[in-house]
DNA sequence: TTCACTATTTGACATAGGTCAAAGGATACC
DNA sequence: GGTATCCTTTGACCTATGTCAAATAGTGAA
């Protein structure tokens, strides 16, 4: 997926809006399992994945990393509080694949929301659009058991599975490796 | 907490805008335990909370009440994704107390969020915020034990206690109203 | 004040899912 | 092609929290 397309699809922004903004975004091509963004730092930067897959995850106290999120193609990825507000991320950033990126800065990002009416319109329906998505997520993580999460799972990230490692889904649903590996065993022989 | 002064807080409108904005919202008066959208129909209106308190809530398969989230004097509360998506609510929004709302239905929010580049940057901040706060909650909620998410949740909303039913907030933090009982009791007899 | 009703606390017991440890499988490098 | 490393599966056992049921405390109406 595209940042052009992406942006066209979601606003009817004008070729010279569309131009002038993806003209301050900068194409990186990052390899597998860089870190983008460290806990501690702050995040400059906001990243449209146009090929690859990301992750956030932080390091809990006894050193074990829990998966916030994941960022698959055609989606942005940041640590969002790190980003908006300036402030030390909570979080890592990681791509699983080799991937190319699209980032702007916080301040190219700050004058095109000032610039274009649109642009501000594109944020906030970017913005609700994953507060949506993560409001699913908590309500799969807070009342449902470990097999219907990794049933949310799916519709949520279809192709999931066969990018990343078990322990990194398992800690994104909050259970153990072992139990995911147990419900998949579930699934396999009753599918079979 | 003033709509108005909220406003102001957030976005600098000018005297004008303000005055056009708050003239779109209209005051609404509703009694304890009244509820303002139910669970399949479209939640029509997107509300300030100036005086009271709100939840959303679904019920499950088994017919309990779980709250997804708590609405606080100068919040603004609605069935998000109904709301934005004019999907059907999942949720149930009641309010907990006599409570003054302003409210303001999607067409007039469009019609502002159009009319105003101000407006649509206030929606931006208003839905990354929440965004923040959800995100907050998911950490707690997926991986913290039954007593470190009740100290978040003291830090959420610190004077939520006093004004809800224990079984409220025991679902809200994903926990049955019996543990949360046992955590106060070790609260309690701990700081005598 | 008493009664009826609702909310909270307490106790006894059950269980989903965690922990720890070990055994297989897969992968990649030399 | 062999071996070191990492990832996944399996097993045995444990614990935090849930469930069910009963006792107690609060609250409002008459």
């Amino acid at each position: 997926m595209n940042l052009t397309d992406f942006l066209k699809n979601i606003v009817p922004f004008s070729p010279e809006e569309l131009a002038d903004i993806t003209a301050h975004f900068e194409r990186e091509i990052v390899s597998k399992n860089q870190i983008l963004v460290k806990e501690e730092q702050v995040c400059t930067k906001l990243y449209f994945v146009e090929k690859g897959v990301g992750r956030s995850y932080y390091l809990k106290e006894d050193g074990k990393e829990v998966t916030q999120w994941f960022f698959m193609e055609g989606k942005f990825m940041s640590s969002i509080e790190s980003f908006f507000q300036q402030s030390p991320s909570l979080y890592y950033l990681e791509m699983l694949e080799e991937s190319v990126l699209y980032s702007i800065t916080r301040e190219n990002l700050d004058l095109l929301f000032a610039r274009y009416h649109n642009m501000e319109k594109l944020g906030r329906l970017l913005s609700t659009e994953m507060l949506t998505r993560v409001v699913n997520k908590l309500n799969a993580v807070q009342f449902q058991t470990a097999r219907e999460r990794y049933d949310y799972m799916l519709t949520e990230f279809p192709s999931i599975s066969s990018m990343v490692s078990l322990g990194s889904i398992a800690s994104y649903l909050g259970m153990t490796q072992e139990t995911l590996s147990r419900i998949r065993r579930a699934d396999t022989s009753k599918k079979s």
